[in-house]
DNA sequence: AAATTATGACTGACTAGTCAGTCATAGTCA
DNA sequence: TGACTATGACTGACTAGTCAGTCATAATTT
């Protein structure tokens, strides 16, 4: 269809990757890294995929080889980062249910802020969680999936395990159960002030985490 | 490619600038408010500047007239809406300071925490908030604005305030000396609440602001 | 009439997505 | 082993479309 006026004669950008680099696989993973590199630093809109491919050492159409447009890439690469965040997540959360002598809750409590210490804000998983605040409301899939799959059941597991610490004497009020967002919030304040402030003034996130945990814990020990 | 009857000849990079914006405030009134609509339904790089004309019920060029370029309109918006709200709030934070039987500290939370459900989650300025969290980030000017006028501010605002509560015993311990940050937090959260989830499960603002506070204070009375 | 304000067609720069063509490697046969 | 063919991963020039910003001209005000 069209008179295709010259090709270039092989035009590899030389620098020591003329051929095929890996295989398969590969390939995918690599797009990956570089999206996540090129999202977090632009978010959705601006990102260019040229730019992708060529932080990827990759031709732009390999990109669309392994990801059907720009839109699949960047939910892919959303759920690949989170989906075993919430496994591990569970994980804790389990381990306070199942046992007869129950781990107490504020036990649980610094467990999962530590999960989130080391596995969010110390990884690049803290961009992801950004890209989900920031892109969110303009995916409304995306904010329904996050929501169904984290958000509701990681705060009912929470209200529930919160509902038995108030049976059992370890919370005296009943705030938790019914604001269980109050645990999040200095998890949301920590990746907030990350990416916007940490350079005129950093945070210390683990203590911040530890010094909500025991005021919601009534302060009584802090070991 | 288009075809078009006739055009004029292309010329003239002149440049000449010389434009004052003396009466039509209405003008800059109208497409302020197409701007926040249209930014907080799409983010800075998504939005058309086309579909703001549009919204304003005015021509593209006529933008033009007002704003030097889309950043410097977006960038206005935010100034002009969040300006007012730091008045409000400086004003809330010295009341208690200059008397000699000051607030306690408690209650001047819960009047900025008021000021905050009043003036911004229940205007059109939690959008705006949020748009400074999506953006912030990729406009370093912004971040580092908003640092020096709202967060620098507040916080060391805050700070002093606490550290007079921990001295007059009001506060028995220095963690919200040391993080200022835990007042703001469930702010944050409801923000991002109201943006993303509060179609699935809403959030009542005032009580979670209200239990926070309660908790910091060691919910020694709940009004 | 002159100055000011407004308009919208137009341009230039930019980009998501496509597809004809290339070539490293695997498989086949003598 | 060497020659020849088949495969499909990979490439990048190209298409079709978008949109910020401009400017000749029109409308309105002074």
């Amino acid at each position: 269809m069209r008179t295709s006026a010259k090709r270039k004669p092989r035009g590899t950008t030389d620098g020591g990757q003329g051929k095929r680099a890996g295989q398969g696989a590969d390939r995918r993973a690599q797009i990956l890294v570089a999206a996540l590199d090129e999202f977090s630093l632009h978010g959705f809109e601006a990102t260019r995929l040229d730019d992708v491919a060529k932080r990827a050492h990759v031709a732009k159409g390999t990109i669309y080889l392994y990801f059907k447009d720009k839109e699949s890439l960047f939910q892919e690469l959303l759920r690949a980062q989170i989906g075993p965040v919430i496994g591990m997540l569970e994980a804790v959360l389990a381990g306070g249910t199942k046992e007869k002598k129950p781990v107490p809750l504020r036990e649980l409590a610094h467990r999962v802020a530590d999960l989130f210490v080391e596995q969010v804000i110390g990884t690049r998983r803290k961009d992801i969680v950004r890209l989900i605040l920031t892109e969110g409301p303009r995916f409304p899939k995306l904010a329904e999936f996050y929501y169904r799959e984290v958000i509701s059941r990681g705060l009912s597991a929470f209200r529930a395990r919160a509902k038995r610490a108030v049976n059992e004497g370890e919370l005296k009020s009943d705030t938790l159960v019914r604001f269980p967002h109050l645990i999040v919030a200095p998890a949301l304040v920590s990746i907030i002030w990350k990416s916007m402030f940490d350079k005129f003034e950093p945070l210390d996130v683990k203590a911040l985490m530890k010094a909500q945990i025991d005021i919601l814990f009534d302060k009584e020990e802090r070991p």
